[in-house]
DNA sequence: CTAATTCTTGACCGTGTGGTCAGCTTTGGC
DNA sequence: GCCAAAGCTGACCACACGGTCAAGAATTAG
């Protein structure tokens, strides 16, 4: 009957599902290192202790690993788009989205050297996904940000360029680790050197954009004076 | 007699130079979307116009193409090198050191690429440059910011970060072409949209890391709301 | 003009590539 | 214990890879 051509299905045996995981996480770092032509089925199934054939068993082929990569990526990624509105803190929103960016360049580096990769290639798989899903995403962040301005809560910076700003400098961390490691001299960031970056990129980000607490603007209510 | 074996001279014939010329420029472009590995010599030769056999006759090696390409790309880096001291005005120094990396991305985004995609795959013909000419460089740019902090010109952040979130920001244009072209619709970024970003991002850095004129510095005017 | 040098390139080589397949073993439901 | 389904894999294929080479063509120096 062979129904093996799942896309993105969980089930399968016990058996499957293991070596699923170790053929996607061998090839999550292959394709990361290598770009998608430079990676080799071969040396992926050396890395997952399996012969190549059982690697083209599961995964039909090379490209269809990739992309079934590229989307086990991108679904991470679309579970950190929780909802804003106007109605929230600028400060409070900018700093968990620079927060959760940083934790996700710290867990899975392999996945953003791997999207990485595949957009400085031209982004031949994922085109679509960055002019549809994508930038509406970001088209709707834009429109908070600048409804945030016309308030007076922040500068009239440009949403767009503003976001660019935090994916390219928390994204840094994962994508050129090897530079990074060069530079500092250290093996590996700690926790708290990442700690710091955050709490670096946060401060001249909201500082650099002039964003202030909703309190400070207007003689409203100040129950808001939170923590800090 | 054979002196072919060169590394960095630019001596040679006119049909020498003209052909090494569009091998260089082809390589760039190819190396760049697919990597060291993806990269072949058939495609490279192709869009130089020539048949493989000739690009291995003046290259020697795709290995010695690639370490030739990355030399030149690494010396347009270094003639962005000039000194800075102490007694600069940091808003002028950051000001022109983005502009400047903003100037590389837009000049050189097949270069940028081409750096980028070495360090994603862990920097295998990078590492010495990085952790020796490159640390040395970043460590004395390092040290007149922490001037500047202790002279009260600037926050005190750390310089190591605030340098790379400049690096990352600026090469992000270059680097990520495909995702900004999907993102903002637009075939490719004018010249206005450059200047627009780099002034956004010199705002933010200055304005974020709380960089003074160095004559707003001695008056005690109302420079103390920066604490907290 | 001649001779030395540089340039050009198709044919070729060994190796590694992604992918197929037949035949085997293991697993798991009944 | 049976047996269909799932898992496994070495052998194999056509092809593309980086690199070599010899022999001819074009250029240049004397």
């Amino acid at each position: 009957m062979a129904k093996a051509d799942n896309g993105s299905e969980q089930e399968g045996g016990a058996i499957r599902r293991r070596n699923e995981q170790a053929i996607l996480a061998a090839a999550e770092r292959v394709f990361a290192r290598h770009g998608y032509r430079g990676a080799s089925v071969q040396e992926i199934a050396e890395q997952a202790g399996l012969p190549k054939s059982n690697v083209l068993y599961y995964m039909g082929s090379k490209r269809r690993l990739y992309v079934r990569l590229l989307e086990q990526v991108m679904e991470r990624w679309n579970a950190m788009l929780d909802d804003i509105s106007a109605d929230d803190d600028p400060a409070e929103v900018l700093s968990a989205f620079i927060r959760s960016k940083m934790w996700m360049s710290r867990r899975y580096p392999e996945g953003s050297r791997l999207f990485a990769s595949e957009i400085i290639g031209g982004a031949p798989f994922l085109q679509e996904f960055l002019s549809g899903e994508l930038r509406d995403w970001v088209h709707s962040r834009a429109a908070v940000f600048r409804q945030w301005a016309e308030r007076g809560l922040m500068d009239p910076v440009d949403p767009v360029w503003l976001i660019f700003l935090i994916w390219s400098s928390t994204q840094h961390y994962a994508d050129f680790e090897a530079q990074v490691r060069g530079i500092t001299g250290h093996e590996a960031l700690s926790d708290e050197d990442i700690e710091r970056i955050t709490e670096f990129l946060t401060r001249v980000v909201i500082k650099g954009c002039g964003v202030k607490h909703p309190a400070d603007r207007a003689p409203a209510d100040e129950a808001s004076l939170t923590e800090r």
